[in-house]
DNA sequence: CTAGTGACCCAAC
DNA sequence: GGTTGGGCCACTA
């Protein structure tokens, strides 16, 4: 399925750096957004030297389930970068796929979401 | 077409 | 700083 881009971003994280979907995502410019990474990473092929276990939930957490992620674990830290408290130090692994040799994982730009219609938590109904 | 699910993310509580 | 809930969209039944 056309997830070759997404395949071919996570081949070229280096050894011992990790990125998130998000990030993934951002610069892949899909639609589906972390989801659609999500999706391809469940759906990887093994057998392609896809280091899938570079790629973690955003904020450097473990967002897979028990039995992945404690492979996802091994592996990391086999590469040499410890979990810290469940969680990967951004600040240090942090890997952009476009800025290759810098470590930005600070795109965070607050402003993404302006007002999504405070006190007002339940069914808006229509959007319009 | 609708409904349900998911290796996600973010804001509010 | 943990839990809740909504949103976003791809995929399957």
């Amino acid at each position: 399925m056309s997830w070759d881009p997404v395949y071919r971003l996570v081949k070229q994280i280096p050894r011992g750096r990790v990125t998130t979907y998000g990030e993934l995502a951002k610069s892949l410019r899909l639609r589906g957004g972390a989801r659609a990474v999500g999706y391809a990473m469940a759906a990887t092929p093994r057998g392609r030297g896809i280091p899938w276990h570079r790629v973690i939930g955003a904020g450097g957490k473990v967002t897979i389930p028990e039995p992945h992620a404690s492979l996802q674990r091994r592996l990391l830290a086999s590469e040499g970068v410890p979990i810290e408290g469940a969680r990967i130090d951004m600040k240090q692994f942090a890997w952009s796929p476009k800025s290759r040799a810098k470590s930005r994982a600070n795109s965070r730009a607050k402003s993404r979401k302006p007002k999504r219609t405070p006190t007002r938590r339940v069914a808006p109904k229509s959007r319009l």
